[in-house]
DNA sequence: GCCGTTTAATACGGGTCCGTAACGAGTTCC
DNA sequence: GGAACTCGTTACGGACCCGTATTAAACGGC
């Protein structure tokens, strides 16, 4: 079995974390830039450009300005591919990893405060 | 006690209920759109367009715009409060009821099926 | 070597959102 | 009744994001 979270609780939660991610100001990511950097830290590499806008249904320029825009705050990074030039490697950096890290303190920490 | 959840798990809950939303390509709410929608489906009445700017830690322009945008899909409703004609009273929805609740369900399956 | 395919990036036009500043309507206090 | 204030909205210029279409580089079969 897994998490126990019933409908309320789980409404509550997303509230809270909203609200704590929109009152801080800091990251001003989209919800599409979200789900890229989840999953360029959740799962396993490699990471391109293709495989990442067939997984979120959306166009690769949509993935590659996200890459440009995450890239400016240092929280990916890309490499050429050499077995493959014409391919491009998205890498993880440390702030990224940092920012992804607090990302789950902040979600676990609210739901430790939800009412039971 | 509450909801028990390793910062691991946070981010794997986080990680496919960012990826649902982005790939039913449904919704497409803004992240403070959001935080707005469940600050007046959770907490309770009466809302005004100052209290929600004050919240959120931002200017009441970007409320009463996305009140616009949300009020065009019909997800919140907005009416001129007797008492005093200068307030705005902030008004819940059946489709917004719905999309909330959708998104209680959303997080809680994800929840159930993560691993142990 | 050549041509078709694949990859990521870029150009473009359109739409949305932002914060600052200004505004009109309504209230309060004297 | 008039000044000061509050409330929500709108105007404006700038920034960002989108999808389509196009480009340049690289690969692979022949």
């Amino acid at each position: 079995m897994a998490v126990v979270l019933r409908p309320s609780l789980a409404m509550k939660l997303m509230h809270e974390v909203s609200l704590a991610l929109v009152q801080d100001g800091e990251a001003d990511l989209s919800s599409r830039q979200l789900a890229i950097l989840l999953t360029i830290y959740l799962e396993p590499p490699p990471h391109h450009v293709r495989d990442l806008a067939r997984k979120l249904g959306v166009t690769k320029p949509v993935i590659t300005r996200a890459l440009d825009s995450m890239g400016k705050l240092d929280l990916v990074s890309r490499r050429r591919d050499e077995n493959d030039r014409r391919d491009v490697v998205i890498q993880r950096t440390v702030a990224g990893a940092l920012a992804v890290e607090r990302l789950g303190d902040l979600v676990t920490a609210k739901a430790a405060a939800l009412p039971p």
